[in-house]
DNA sequence: ATGCATGAGCC
DNA sequence: GCTCATGCATA
């Protein structure tokens, strides 16, 4: 157990320190030399571990060759603060989501099929203007779309699935105003009515909720009219590959100027529009580790954040932090680092494996099943992510590699961004 | 800055 | 079960 540092049991910071026997009983389904370490008392919702999947594999796995290490871990989630968080309420508009962008991805995810029935509007709340689907061709620089993956494994040929998109709405409450950072503030106050552009987000959630008009998607340009002076800037229309690397850089830029944390951006996000984000978001926007999809979406936030914070004269840089809202949470397992290595290698070879491969896998590795299929999915995305890996982390090194790119390679449109952090 | 995790929504 | 957005906890 080379890099498994992470302790047994440390009975968390958290509330239920006082029962510092509440494991007592951890044991039985133990994993004799296991590679992972994950322990920690507690309890947990449901019991998603009692369950096997028996109606989608009958072709073949009838046996249900359940190894018979399933245990039932239920000592290995931590329960935290149980106050609920009541006000988590996050209010307000659902950004209207245009078209997904990915010209260059390999699957065909936009094309809404609003043909036997009007589907849902991801924004039904407010009306977004939607750019007309189909406008945006190939990018120039565009490259994550398939340049992104270093290994190229051959995709499963029955490989079809939509990504689908998830609309997350917030539904604001009348009148609930979202207590976030700025009552502390002195004099901030980074709310500005008119600075809010023309877009009233909620307003009517008293309960019923009838808009769903079908605004056919086209445009109408007065000739003598040009309005439409796309600003690379503008949080309109969906902006280029480019456009979101120039932003990321500046709004860090700004960002540390200004002495604010991602933590900080992530909260005053909360109170702008009713999001609050963590510092890892923030931090993945900045860093470019996003789908491209989703940092179309936090684009126009952070960017109005950016306009608020910087308009803002007095600027005082402490905000309170709200409370960590507790759930109920698995601890973090630590896989070592030579099953890490294997795990890549069963990536490289079949990155979705069946659900009888993860469980031989799994055994093999001594892991949970579920961690293996959670450690895939999150490979998974990890590879769909835009920073395309391996590119040097330094702008001072970014230049040693023009010898060697042949015609074919794909050249990084993004040079790696790590600044330094500043947390 | 990132690794593992949760959950929603879609098959 | 999968993808995708997102975040706690950690290195």
């Amino acid at each position: 157990m080379a890099a498994a540092t992470s302790s047994p049991y440390l009975t968390s910071n958290r509330i239920l320190s006082s029962g510092s026997l509440i494991h007592s009983d951890r044991r039985g389904g133990m994993q004799p030399g296991n590679t992972a370490v994950t322990s920690v008392s507690g309890g947990y919702r449901g019991d998603p571990s009692i369950k096997m999947v028996q109606s989608d594999f009958m072709q073949g796995a009838m046996a249900t060759s359940n190894g018979g290490h399933m245990l039932s871990h239920a000592h290995q989630w931590v329960t935290s603060l149980p106050h609920a968080a009541a006000a988590a309420a996050a209010a307000a508009v659902a950004a209207a989501e245009a078209v997904s962008p990915w010209s260059s991805s390999p699957q065909p995810q936009d094309v809404k099929r609003n043909t036997g029935r009007e589907d849902l509007h991801p924004g039904s709340a407010l009306h977004h203007r939607s750019p007309h689907l189909g406008a945006h061709q190939a990018h120039p620089g565009a490259g994550w779309g398939g340049a992104a993956s270093s290994a190229h494994i051959s995709i499963s040929e029955g490989q079809q699935q939509q990504q689908q998109q998830q609309s997350l709405l917030y539904s604001q409450p009348g009148g609930f105003t979202v207590n976030g950072m700025l009552g502390s503030q002195g004099g901030q106050s980074l709310m500005h009515p008119g600075l809010v552009r023309g877009e009233s987000p909620e307003l009517d959630h008293g309960g019923h909720q009838h808009h769903h008009h079908h605004h056919s998607h086209h445009v109408h340009h007065h000739p003598s009219h040009h309005e439409v002076s796309h600003d690379p800037h503008s949080d309109e229309d969906t902006p280029t590959s480019d456009d979101l690397e120039h932003f990321a850089k500046q709004f860090k830029q700004r960002r540390i100027k200004l002495g604010f944390t991602q933590a900080d951006v992530g909260l005053a996000l909360g109170t702008l529009y009713g999001n609050v984000f963590s510092q890892t978001t923030i931090c993945r926007f900045e860093a470019l580790q996003l789908s491209f999809k989703n940092m179309c979406k936090l684009k126009p936030l952070l960017n109005k954040w950016l306009e608020e914070a910087d308009s803002t004269t007095g600027s005082p840089t402490s905000i309170d932090k709200i409370a960590a809202q507790g759930r109920k949470r698995k601890k973090r397992t630590s896989i070592e680092v030579s099953v890490k290595g294997a795990l890549e290698s069963h990536f490289l070879k079949s990155p979705k494996p069946s659900a009888q491969e993860i469980t031989s896998l799994a055994d093999t590795l001594q892991l949970e099943k579920e961690v293996v299929r959670v450690w895939f999915c999150n490979r998974r995305q990890k590879e769909k992510r835009m920073t395309p890996p391996g590119l040097p982390h330094t702008p001072e090194d970014a230049y040693s590699q023009v010898g060697s790119m042949g015609a074919d390679t794909p050249p990084p449109s993004l040079d790696c961004k790590r600044m330094y952090s500043d947390t």
